[in-house]
DNA sequence: CATGAATGAGTCTTCATTCAT
DNA sequence: GATGAATGAAGACTCATTCAT
């Protein structure tokens, strides 16, 4: 009968990669318990319910993430650095957090109502960029579409590399951020 | 839109319709024979599974779409007219079908293992054209990344189009395919 | 694979015996169909939930002997006659139906809150007798007394020959009738 | 009403108050053991199951009502005198500790079979008053009713007083002990 | 004595699927 | 083809009880 100490963050970090793998319906209590090594019924000591798990992990990584891009917009420094910054960060997250990520755009597809009710969202810190960059001049397309652009590409290439068709090697980040960089600053 | 030619073909309506808007584990075989009309047990006269309409419907969706880019792929023009073509192709597409796109996505997700078993997918037909580009040297960015980014920065509109964050304005197809087009063939 | 025509019905008179047997906490949703002949998913075909069925049987049951009841108070006959078949009905009520009674009786104690919400008790019933009787100045006793002498007795003499305390003999009726006749109406 | 001597007291007096509310299979260990303001394993340093507690709590609360009882039935006074005393004992043990008796109402309830392995109910002191009454000719209802017509009577009070439905006004006790008397020695 | 994490056996409920009609 | 009652295998959640600390 072991005793963990550490057992609510287990059960978190089983749950994110099984949701991750499976998805979430897909995935049931006893999945994580097994996974975690404890019974059913252990869960419940430490989250009122599954949902209440999904909620967590979805605040928690999201929050993260917006958190780590956020501090980059906010930089003081020369806006093309920043960006080729955000993009590294972006990509970092995506790469050394796979099933956050993934679990991430899950609860979008699935809880997009739900989605709403969570604040600092990844997309807001990226906005807040395109937004500057829109007043000062130097980003050329709008806003929304820099957005989509930056966020789609990125994501996209993420699940290509999880997918085995690109391949991960030092440089590519510089490689995405220039080229994307290129496309919403053109004159 | 087909309008209710037979039971078939309503039921993967229905279905589609409902596992788009609620995720797929999460709709019953109850909800789809209620939003038909008929019972539980009348579905059965038409698939064997619940799993069996949702292949259906992938196969079908993401087949349709596969052949209305590759269409356009292999038309003998203009590589860049074709390219503006395609982008039309795509968000038409996805605009006519929001459930069907979503849904290719959801199962993207959920059944990443069971999409390898589909051949004819998507992506094959943009990948193809991504690698006449770049072997004609019209493409510079190499063809991975200038499909991660074409294909991503569709995929966000859309979804950002669906979120009301971008409006769906006349123009928007060729808006994005110029800064696409430019993105990938900079010098 | 026995098709019941009134599975419904079976229900709801396992569910009144095993409720009144052993308490409705005590009694699962197996135990019922274990009782029926039938399995546990069964259940919900006919009943949306335990609680549902419990709601069922003690509005069903509450509003029967409320309508025996009061079909005895409206006759347009002597007031006295009225009281000793007011006493008859209520207790063949008990002794026809004793599951049902211990079930009423246990509701009122552990859901007090809930029969607020019914309306047609039995005690309304009787209550107006007593009014009647006490404005028309032959009940002597104030009608709160009177309901809890003649309600509790009968209620307290069923339950002692459930018990074996008392025996159920011919004249049993009229014998308490007179007795609580006397008891209200003493000059 | 004693105060938290110690915590054996305090989880009677909790369990008491709780099961006499919501139920006692409705009130888990939890509840107690919060109430109290201890965990739930320390609740199995007094108790060595929840039952246990239940049986605790029946036994001593219906001998102590007994105790009452039986003790005044005894006393060498005019019998008249004896039966309105006890009439006084009998609510004032009911409206000095509600949860007691509803709590003890409630478990002949569920455990009806199980009431059989106590000794020394409080019916057994009205049983034995009611036989020297009727020995001695001054009852003239036969025993079994006249303890039906008085416990039935005084209970039903006690719950319609709960109910808001009689006042508990000075006067009650007196009230009902004269009807009750001459009910069940009328000529 | 007390804590509270963990167990394990339920309990209610859901749902894909079957099948008699 | 259609119906809808029934099955049966989960699934989420509960809770009395145990036990390491």
């Amino acid at each position: 009968m072991p005793r963990h100490q550490n057992t609510k963050e287990k059960i978190l970090e089983s749950a994110l990669k099984l949701f991750s793998e499976k998805g979430i319906r897909e995935t049931t209590i006893k999945d994580i318990a097994k996974d975690v090594g404890i019974t059913e019924g252990a869960i419940y000591r430490h989250f009122v319910s599954k949902d209440q798990i999904v909620s967590t992990l979805f605040s928690t990584y999201a929050e993260r993430l917006y958190e780590e891009l956020i501090s980059v917009v906010e930089e003081k420094t020369l806006i093309e650095n920043r960006f080729f910054k955000l993009v590294k960060t972006f990509l970092n997250f995506c790469f050394d957090n796979p099933q956050a990520f993934k679990f991430i755009n899950l609860f979008h597809y699935l809880r997009a109502e739900e989605v709403k009710n969570f604040q600092n969202l990844p997309k807001d810190a990226l906005m807040k960029f395109m937004d500057e960059g829109f007043k000062k001049g130097i980003i050329k397309v709008r806003r929304e579409l820099a957005l989509a652009m930056v966020v789609g590409t990125l994501e996209r290439t993420f699940l290509l590399v999880e997918g085995g068709i690109i391949e991960r090697e030092a440089g590519l980040e510089e490689e995405l951020a220039e080229v994307l960089w290129k496309a919403i600053t053109y004159q």
